[in-house]
DNA sequence: CGTAACTTTGATTAGTATCAAAAATGGTGG
DNA sequence: CCACCATTTTTGATACTAATCAAAGTTACG
């Protein structure tokens, strides 16, 4: 449990950062959070839907979503995380999981024991503030979400899906052009959108043939940033971002 | 701005109660945060997508539906509220409000200014983290909700609904057995499950014809708890409920 | 180079939406 | 208390989106 680097955690203040103001003992105070680093297999499971879990996972790199599972087996899609992303502040302090967090490809992490979150949020309020607008957030980004798989057309869905990654992408400073690494198979595009891997592919087919997008299964260029925001409902307001972005 | 009565916010206490465990201080300072109260018509907006928020909603009496537009005019309903639940947290920490609530019922409510929850969370620790488990526990049913349209068959999603919320009234004390208000429109069904009035009528027939439930526009009765809980795949673990219920 | 995973195509079906209108319900004013 | 009006529920007929089933290409990887 040793802070083996003190810069690991630099992403996730840097995406605080992106909805919260910080003051410099705040940013020092979260840099220092003790965690053990690890490596993650691609495909393997972080989080179970219900372990008991005790410690909060940072995103260092790679990328890892989370799902549940109804009981006919279908799978849900119900966020995908990206570098700097705090994944699991929910499980940690509820203590047991209600759903599961799994690696899209293989991906580094710092564990964060959840009392150690606690004792900083104590002494630093600026800190907590931004850990719980981060909650804020991502509550934020469920309910469009819910809105997307409840009343948008296939089309929209995902196009909607593209819009959001492309532009946390850009905020969290991992891409800045339009074209970017999206390691989804259409599969799970699928499981994001409510809709049948078939289906998917059919709709991406159109979407290419619009000049859309042009996608495989490793990443993805936005062709037409306007009329892709257009197709796909997409209004940035519900991702709270402060920094000023192209779209 | 007084507390005109300092036990208005009691069932928000109960509320916190169910899912954390509190000190008396904690309680204390919590049931004596200034707060206006108002009431509000049936229909009323409380909040709209897009305005500026500084103080949060708890219900005292009556029900809220929290709510987003697609562009398509579409709306989805993202959460059903009852006496004693927390409205509004995330729209006023963040500050400008991602998503509408409007009043289902002729309700009524407690303005609490966001500055002095603030003040509370940083004096009363035992008292921060509820109300950050209260938004933790919220997140865990937005995320239900998502795989709930995106998976589930519209008969499920409907029974599935009608369970949760037969839980959370059952919990927060508000009935007891199998019979309770539930003034929810077909229509409003509809748009919580992210399906057509026509197709949310001819569902609930089948429903009643089964022997689940019946229903009408102002209460429901479960028929047979054991058999709408399968038929919506319902289970209760994602409410982070500590109570111990029926079901 | 062989194999598994993924994408693509085709044919068919199922579930839900849409459109339209009639019945039922509930509230309101005369 | 009744007639009227708006809202909600119900019914019917039809269209369409997306699901399902099956299999052939394609790609990536060991």
């Amino acid at each position: 449990m040793a802070n083996s680097n003190t810069f690991a955690l630099a992403s996730m203040t840097a995406k605080l950062r992106q909805h919260s103001d910080l003051a410099a003992a705040d940013i020092n105070a979260l840099l220092n959070l003790p965690h053990r680093l690890a490596n993650i297999d691609q495909g393997a499971y972080l989080v179970r839907d219900g372990d008991k879990v005790d410690s909060c996972i940072v995103l260092l790199a790679g990328y890892v979503y989370r799902s549940k599972v109804a009981g006919s087996g279908a799978k849900q899609i119900l966020s995908v995380h990206m570098r700097g992303d705090l994944v699991d502040l929910q499980n940690s302090v509820l203590g047991q999981a209600d759903h599961s967090v799994q690696a899209l490809t293989h991906a580094s992490v710092a564990y964060i024991p959840h009392q150690e979150i606690l004792k900083v949020c104590e002494s630093f309020p600026g800190a907590a503030r931004a850990l719980w607008r981060d909650t804020l957030v991502d509550g934020s980004i469920f309910r469009e979400w819910i809105l997307n798989v409840g009343q948008r057309s296939a089309l929209q869905r995902i196009s909607h899906l593209i819009c959001e990654l492309t532009l946390r992408q850009q905020a969290a400073g991992i891409c800045h052009g339009p074209a970017y690494e999206l390691p989804l198979t259409q599969q799970q595009i699928g499981e994001a959108t409510g809709l049948t891997p078939v289906h998917v592919n059919r709709i991406i087919q159109r979407m290419r043939a619009d000049g859309l997008i042009t996608i495989t299964r490793q990443s993805v260029t936005v062709v037409d940033w306007h009329r892709l925001r257009t197709s796909g409902d997409f209004s940035r307001a519900y991702l709270h971002l402060h920094t000023p972005l192209a779209a």
